[in-house]
DNA sequence: TGAGGTTACGCCTATCGTAATAATG
DNA sequence: CATTATTACGATAGGCGTAACCTCA
């Protein structure tokens, strides 16, 4: 499980729809479909039903996208709080 | 930023030291400093002080360490409810 | 036939482990 | 010299893109 494969995830359960999806996200279907299905596979559910119009979200699927974003959100609150200037000391070759 | 750095992370926090923080992830020193280091850069924060006796943990990195236990707890937290049984049909060669 | 998801294959990057190096006292 | 973190180098695994394939209506 990676945080790559959270945002893969959360992009095609917003777009219901691999190819949008993967457009989005600026990389190609194939990757795009493999890394749905390693997550699937590494949760032993099913969280997405294939459908002749693009993916439906199925409610284990629905209740792993709350939690993605909850986890992506914590993420960029992690970033946020490390970069609070509090008196730590610049890295050289930092941003700064 | 991946799971894997904040998991590394967190343990060279609690450790204070990269060998037994090493030894306790089943990997060697240098992918664990390398990946510690690695995460400071892409935060452009400095989060442990290097010490002769370890790593010291810095303001930043205390408050980095709160919000990482949280990113982590989430995914837990995330898997778990994807798993919670709610009629979702099992996947042919689950862990079933 | 058309739309959409999936699989096969090759390339590139990232990560790991072993060995060697630098800093501290 | 002893301890700890870091860098160099080669091997392995994972991810991406192009091309080809399967399924459904």
């Amino acid at each position: 499980m990676s945080l790559s494969q959270l945002r893969y995830f959360v992009t095609v359960a917003e777009e219901g729809h691999v190819g949008r999806a993967a457009s989005r996200l600026r990389i190609s279907q194939p990757p795009l479909t493999r890394q749905i299905r390693g997550l699937e596979d590494e949760l032993g559910v099913t969280l997405f039903r294939r459908t002749p119009r693009g993916m439906e979200l199925l409610p284990a699927g629905e209740r792993f996208l709350d939690a993605a974003r909850d986890v992506l959100a914590g993420v960029d609150r992690a970033v946020a709080l490390a970069r609070t200037d509090a008196g730590g000391p610049p890295r050289p070759g930092g941003r700064g």
